[in-house]
DNA sequence: CATGAATGAGGTTTCATTCAT
DNA sequence: TATGAATGAAACCTCATTCAT
């Protein structure tokens, strides 16, 4: 048996554990949720076990897609938080820092393109409607600090962000093929060069 | 038992059929695949004889994606076949054909939102090869036409509208509810402005 | 794979094959109902193919219960169906009929000494309504044969009826070891007895 | 931490606590056992608690069906043990007292409901057997006031008090729907009158 | 061509119970 | 005594697809 987490920390970790381990199965995997049995034993776990962690296997991804995107927003921050430099520097910097974390995290993309059909099914009707509140709050708050730094109109920041998410979402689904490594083709590259092609747009504004 | 279908003509009807019915079904629906089964019974077929017309339940999804995406690049086709007009207006014209192509194929962007996860699954790997490369032939020639019309470097107008497309992708997916009717928000509105930032930004090169 | 049941008649072996098979493995199993796979097993099924036949696991064993209690109800038919002899030489011989059914019934007592916990949650709602529909519906009409054959008020056959089988029922959920033979005790004997009393109490009237 | 249970009068408020949670829980339920987790936690105790104070969650309701069959013997007792007026007098006032009881203790006849199918695999096996005789005994003492007071052959009160109470838990289990309230039929008027019926013919005597 | 009976893999979740703290 | 984290067995049913008729 493993050993019993009963301080907080040890519950975090454990938690954490699951999360990473759930990660790697389904980068490893086919393109598919791995079970959650799977899950379990690969963290040496009894299935119950994880159920004490998350209500619902659809629970594990949602937070692994949660943690990704939290990441994204992270990024903007960084730059939005001491803003110097011209706009266009700063635009830059974003773009940068959004590019590197999606090249960090793999997963993330592979989880999006699975799509509602997949995770949604696996999360009961509440959790579902609090997880997307949930993202929509972090990213108001995020895009108020990107108005302010870019001197936006109230509300641009917002739309910039969710079209940004949108077309890295997007160009990734429309992929040939889902792992990008047999095209001559790099799609953190192509990722960059569209967030740039848009940014301009949406600043050069009407 | 239905009428058999020798003719040509009644074996294409039989097969527009089954695409209309799947798409209805998908739309009454809860966002899930319909089964075989229920697709044959609003056919009034047995489950056998939709696997004469497909060969597998994925094909028949297939197909309605590809249907919808023709339409896409038909709506594109449109504006550069006659190309008259600024470079403005032309842009406008086709950024309005999409919007509306949108509008009037709701299945789309919802068949589309499943994700990998979903129709992938039910298709051989053979066939999903050759779909994505269908699509890619497709949507080329559409794009050199594009190229001409405006007089982009080559193989910017194919950059262009794989990356319009898939800011649409983005931008439905992206969607707090899959249905948009419960907030202030006109998805085809939010669309249409986003693709013009992105055609803006795009075309001011670089 | 097993032949496939087409006609009619095949189907309805196949049906009864079932139902055979589960009572089978539920007198040689431990009192629990056996699992569907299990069943399928035993038939040289597959698991779905048992899914054609009953709706339900539940429905299975319902199918099984209702076949007993219909054979006590023709017990009683037997004997009302003719109507010859004194009123105590009828029930006598509705009484043996009873008891000579159950000896040749033994699944009957044990399924329904499972009680309500057990089958109910293996069927959907209205399956659990129509099955108990049918049964009241059976009985009254036996009731009624049972109310002219003995000269009773109308409607007091149908209460014997009842009671009468709530007292076999009871009788053997009350008994010390589900399986009776390990005292000296033979059930069928007791169950007669008790009717007895109570049939001739019941017909003393008041 | 609820309050340590150390003196002896501490213990059993704590066991009866569990026992008439366990009795609400089920009875505001839907008809299955509740968990041990949602007993525990309904006693603000944890789950750990509560198999300090029953071996096993079946014990827990084989306590309570005890405690209510043990009310059963008590009404006829109460008679017994006075033995004054006619035969038939302390027939009814026996009966009174058993419809009475059951009418203050429902959970007793929904347990009962639940058949040896939910409660007998929550216990093991030593325990069932044990409680089982414990029932007879019981039984047994109570049976001997009764051919006492009612002057009958040795053992007959014994079989009269078991056809007895198999009547109650039969009628019982054959209600069309487990609540009688939707039907213009009173669950106690009817076995009381059937009570009767058994009875007169049992002591009609052969 | 049409039918529909047969197949069988596949995975989530619950919950009684134990035992380290 | 009290706690609550860990265990792990157990079984339902769906549904895409095939193929004998």
């Amino acid at each position: 048996m493993a050993k019993k987490a009963f301080a907080r920390e040890d519950k975090d970790d454990r938690r954490r554990l699951i999360l990473a381990t759930a990660a790697r199965l389904f980068l490893e995997g086919d393109g598919t949720l791995p079970s959650a049995a799977r899950i379990a034993a690969a963290c040496d776990l009894a299935k119950g076990t994880v159920y004490i962690y998350f209500t619902t296997k659809g629970a594990i991804f949602a937070a692994l897609q949660a943690d990704g995107w939290r990441g994204l927003r992270d990024a903007v921050d960084r730059v939005t938080a001491t803003a110097t430099g011209t706009r266009d520097a700063m635009v830059a910097a974003i773009i940068a820092g959004l590019a590197d974390h999606l090249r960090h995290h793999p997963e993330l993309l592979r989880l999006d393109a699975l799509g509602h059909g997949v995770i949604e099914p696996n999360m009961a009707a509440g959790e579902l409607a609090a997880f997307k509140a949930g993202q929509m709050t972090m990213l108001t708050a995020s895009a108020d600090r990107l108005d302010q730094a870019l001197a936006l109109p109230p509300g641009k920041g917002l739309k910039m962000l969710l079209r940004s998410y949108a077309l890295i979402r997007g160009m990734w689904q429309s992929l040939p093929s889902s792992d990008a490594t047999d095209t001559g083709f790099d799609f953190h590259v192509e990722v960059a060069e569209a967030l740039h092609e848009y940014w301009r747009g949406a600043l050069a504004g009407r």
